[in-house]
DNA sequence: GCGCAAGACGTTTTT
DNA sequence: CGTCTTGCGC
């Protein structure tokens, strides 16, 4: 009745019925991981495990459903009882049902990064503070990054390390901000992303009732892609684990891609240092099934590069297969037609179908070329990530309605909706309100519901009839479904009405979004799978979505996949290209920006390498549009690292290029340099020509041109001021440099700056 | 408070 | 090149 257990070698069975104990499994690229996974599961419940007590967290909700019907098929319908998921989805369900020990209520929302970035906006507008210094972005990562590793807002205020930061950076009032952003997310009874586990980490540390509870109820914990958890995510699963011990970890460390976003490698090393040594068993998966050899090889010689990596050998028994092909492009729409021209070809020589292709890139924004290429042959694609459904304005205008409805303390659905459509409500207005509910520390409900004792005049009334409509929505909850109670608030908010009296194209599309929505809702509704059909219940699944979950409308499945590499990780095509190999593109102009090393660009090659199980292209640019502008690109250094033996190419040369120098005053705004290079280059040569300055060279991350004690500030993106400081603080001169390569357009923003004595 | 026009600013990667 | 903000007249 084990059968399953034949197919498998000898690491593989002895990771499958590993009995109880810590176990660490190491699995190189390829190499079965998820089969390993799911028949492990599998086999519990035949031993005996109740699917109740299992407790699985994958990397996407897609690959927990996916897991769940393979192990259905194996041991029948048993499976869907197994607690299943991504960490932020799973440990949503249970702060939903422990709400109230932390002083939430189960119905609270779930912010997403535009919300969150708006509240802190607000805050930093209301502290009076410079919204050029405390950017949004900047502020939002910085307390994003404290939250993963589980500092809260009173240790980050009495950090000194972080606070030495914070001002080295000038921006020493991040932990007031981070104050005022929690409270005000708990006023708005709403947690953004990382309060998720945060949270849950607040919640087993003071509620130890609650702790054991689910202690004991998980009798087996299994975590995959174990390299990308971070410490707050690596603690809960320690906490839950701690009393049977029962914890699997799947993971690869060399494709860990995720540390920008606090994942930890070291939570490798940690598992066995928590664990005991002597309790972890081990095990490696090294051969890898899916790829060619030639592909694996060529792999192995990129990742062995980088120096921290735990000890692994990645190898196959597959043929040989075809060399890796090396496209070179004169420019990115070129590059779009001669991959799309090349895909053509392959499907047609060897009989395939579109979802034998995969097209990897390192940036959303690159899709466009290939879009438009693919299109033209009429070969389907679809997009996996970039501005989603989910995304759009009009379907997080009616979400925010939908949202509010069901939490009236929600202070960003609040902002959205309140003038939409317009009632004669302004920022003025609305920033008083918000203002007012955090002063007094009440949900916006309170002001809102009693506007006429706050706000005077044509504004309070306006805002009265709003509240009345949201009392109105609100007396639906308790009687209807999810469905009836959205397509309700879609007709009765005016926003279906205002989008069907818009007939431009768009405005057509807009309304079109909204009745997918709705749908959406419907089939939420619809689906047996869902116990809880309330409105509630479907804002919570919505907001956890990872990119990979979204499913094509159409029913046409034979497609092109388009998507960025990270995007990737855990997916097999049969061909696979590897597109925008250039400098700056990837490895990313940040990652050289910084003076990071390169590693983890290095092991997002290595994935986006082993995608491919037949043949690998990949394909570099010459010139590419940046900002309206033409770049000059020069080949990716990664193409160099490969081990030449494994590429089939074109002979790589960098463009044809001659330098030009142009002094640039101290303190003088990029703008200005832009219009100097400009005159320069037009004035200087016949034709007009490219400036080629790579962003990267902008901070002289050679120091060897600088005097000792002089430097080079400036702006990234080529924006801002330069200044060119020495040891006395006296400012100096700096020049601007750039290259001709024969082209039409000018690049200025990417400047390569040097110092003049 | 609204709407339009000119101007500023920006791109990793994602739950 | 787009998108979002800002400034101004109404």
């Amino acid at each position: 009745m084990i059968d399953y257990l034949s197919s498998l070698n000898e690491p593989q069975r002895l990771a499958v019925m590993h009995g109880d104990g810590p176990l660490m499994i190491i699995a190189g690229a390829g190499s079965g991981k998820t089969r390993v996974l799911t028949y492990r599961i599998a086999y519990l419940i035949e031993n005996g495990v109740d699917p109740f007590r299992i407790l699985s967290l994958t990397f996407t909700n897609k690959a927990a459903g996916e897991m769940r019907h393979r192990i259905e098929r194996v041991i029948g319908t048993e499976a869907r009882n197994i607690w299943m998921g991504t960490f932020h989805s799973v440990f949503a369900k249970i702060l939903r049902i422990e709400a109230k020990a932390i002083g939430y209520t189960s119905n609270f929302s779930i912010y997403d990064t535009d919300d969150s970035k708006s509240l802190i906006r607000s805050i930093v507008r209301e502290m009076g503070l410079d919204d050029k210094v405390y950017r949004a972005n900047n502020v939002f990562s910085r307390i994003s990054g404290a939250k993963n590793r589980l500092i809260g807002p009173d240790d980050y205020l009495n950090n000194p390390i972080i606070q030495a930061d914070d001002a080295a950076a000038r921006m020493p009032e991040v932990g007031r901000i981070y104050k005022q952003y929690s409270l005000r997310c708990f006023q708005a009874n709403a947690m953004d992303f990382d309060d998720l586990l945060f949270n849950t980490n607040v919640l087993f540390r003071d509620h130890l009732d609650i702790l054991h509870k689910y202690q004991h109820k998980f009798q087996h914990v299994l975590v995959d892609e174990f390299q990308d958890t971070n410490v707050s995510q690596y603690l809960i699963t320690r906490k839950l684990a701690a009393v049977h011990q029962n914890i699997c970890i799947v993971g690869d460390d060399a494709q860990s891609i995720y540390a920008f976003r606090g994942a930890n490698i070291e939570n490798i090393l940690n598992f066995q240092r928590d664990y005991g040594k002597e309790n972890v068993k081990v095990i490696k998966l090294e051969q890898n099934y899916r790829s060619t050899k030639t592909i694996v090889q060529a792999a192995n010689s990129i990742i062995s590069r980088n120096r921290s990596q735990l000890e692994k050998h990645v190898f196959t028994d597959n043929e040989e297969g075809p060399l890796i092909d090396i496209i070179k492009a004169s420019s990115d729409n070129e590059e779009g037609r001669l991959i799309a021209t090349s895909l053509f070809e392959i499907k047609m020589q060897e009989g395939l179908k579109n979802t034998d292709f995969a097209i990897l890139y390192r940036t959303n924004a690159q899709s466009r070329a290939f879009e438009e290429a693919l299109r033209k042959l009429s070969i389907k694609y679809r997009i996996i990530g970039g501005t989603s459904f989910y995304q759009r304005k009009e379907i997080k205008d009616l979400l925010a309605y939908l949202r509010f409805t069901v939490n009236q303390s929600d202070e960003e659905a609040f902002k959205r909706i309140i003038n939409l459509p317009k009632r004669g409500i302004g920022d003025t207005t609305v920033a008083k309100i918000a203002v007012l509910a955090a002063e007094k520390q009440v949900p916006i409900w309170e002001i809102v519901s009693n506007v006429t004792k706050h706000v005077a005049g044509r504004a309070g009334i306006a805002i009265e009839g709003f509240a009345d409509l949201i009392k109105s929505f609100k007396l639906m909850l308790e009687k209807k479904d999810a469905y009836d109670v959205a397509s309700h608030i879609a007709k009765a908010s005016g926003i279906l009405k205002e989008l069907y009296e818009d007939k431009t194209v768009e405005g057509l599309a807009r309304y079109e979004n909204v009745q997918e929505l709705l749908n959406a809702i419907k089939e939420f509704v619809d689906n047996p799978e869902n116990d809880d059909k309330s409105l509630s219940s479907f804002l919570q699944s919505v907001s956890l979505l990872t990119t990979a979950d979204e499913d094509d409308k159409d029913g046409d499945n034979d497609k092109v996949t388009l998507m960025t590499i990270h995007a990737a990780k855990g997916l097999e095509f049969r061909n696979v290209f590897i597109v925008g190999m250039e400098e700056d593109l990837f490895p990313s102009q940040m990652m050289l920006e910084s003076r990071a090393d390169l590693e983890e660009e290095r092991r997002l090659f290595y994935v986006a390498i082993t995608r491919a199980e037949k043949r690998l292209t990949m394909s570099y640019a010459e010139t590419r549009y940046h900002y309206g502008r033409l770049k000059v690109c020069e080949p990716s250094r990664f193409l160099m690292e490969v081990d030449q033996r494994y590429l089939k190419m074109a002979r790589m040369r960098m463009s044809d290029s001659t330098t030009q120098e142009r002094e640039v005053p101290s303190g003088g705004s990029m703008s200005f340099v832009r219009s100097l290079a400009q005159k320069t280059a037009k004035s200087q040569s016949p034709q007009p020509a490219v400036a080629h300055i790579p962003s990267a060279d902008f901070a002289p991350s050679d120091t060897s041109g600088l005097a000792p004690g002089m430097r080079v500030e400036h702006m990234k993106f080529g924006f801002g001021t330069v200044k060119l400081v020495d040891q006395n603080g006296t400012d100096r001169k700096a020049i601007i440099q750039f290259e001709t390569a024969g082209e039409k357009t000018l690049l200025l923003s990417f400047a390569k700056l040097r110092i003049v004595e």
